[in-house]
DNA sequence: CCTTGACCTTGGAGCGACTCAAAGGCTTAG
DNA sequence: CTAAGCCTTTGAGTCGCTCCAAGGTCAAGG
């Protein structure tokens, strides 16, 4: 009957859950909408493009502080400042997303060798201590 | 004088912050060292070598739970229970490592393609509506 | 002797980005 | 009449530290 959607099914058709989207509000992420008389957030339809939108934003990483310019600039905003914006968090972004990935491929690569390691190690059941140390903790020590 | 570190010292030699040795002692990561009567904690040099290994473990990306279990080897295991213990580790960690490389590897692409878009995006100052949607928007919304 | 500055102690708050739980109200179906 | 399945708010919990406040301790310089 009301053209307005509910959290739940707001939560349904934008992919985000119900919790994120009122964390959202809260933050200042998102705007925040009318209430019912039973004091329920009422969506109207067309802001599910708003929530996808979001969705989309947070899928690409960005954090939260630059969701909510974003969401602004959807409403508010010229093309022209959409792509400047969209340009300078994505680049922000994707330099952190960068290290990020590069670091846990050290990692990843760390733990194979560990893991190859320790697969042709011989071991025994001496208690490990400085008379008797044991081969595996050398290995974690090398450093790759 | 007296063959104990301070643990500003024991950080310094280990390359663990003091801060983080506090921490790992509190959670039972590391062992409850002995109190002066100045109640500065007390490293015996020995200790460093734990401190180390930690230090090492953290490195591989390992919780603190699975440090813990494995410092207790370190002092009280086997060669054999060792080399099991790390493996199973390293082993579950290499998975959520990958798991979380894999997806950032995704992310890291998807921002690219949207910065290689948005630069040869066209735009001028028109307000964003459904009257006047941004091909901005649009670029991020296709999904890659 | 006194001060300064660098260390140390404990307990507790803060971070990011949610996620979940408690305690209660509304609506609809059986 | 009651049970289910939504919704509301507030606030706590997650992880792995990191930092802060308020205070005690210690070595060196004036």
């Amino acid at each position: 009957m009301s053209s307005f959607l509910t959290i739940g099914q707001a939560a349904a058709a934008s992919g985000l859950a119900a919790d994120t989207i009122r964390f959202y509000e809260r933050e200042g992420v998102l705007p925040r909408v009318p209430r019912g008389q039973n004091s329920y957030r009422g969506y109207p339809a067309e802001h599910v493009e708003t929530l996808r939108f979001a969705r989309r934003l947070r899928e690409l990483g960005l954090a939260p502080a630059i969701m909510a310019d974003l969401i602004r600039l959807f409403h508010d905003g010229t093309c022209r400042e959409m792509r400047d914006t969209l340009a300078e968090s994505c680049g922000k972004t994707l330099g952190a997303v960068r290290a990020r990935r590069l670091e846990l491929e050290r990692v990843e690569a760390q733990l194979r060798n560990v893991l190859d390691g320790l697969e042709r190690q011989e071991v025994d059941e001496q208690r490990i201590s400085t008379v008797t140390p044991c081969a595996c903790v050398s290995l974690i020590k090398e450093g790759n």
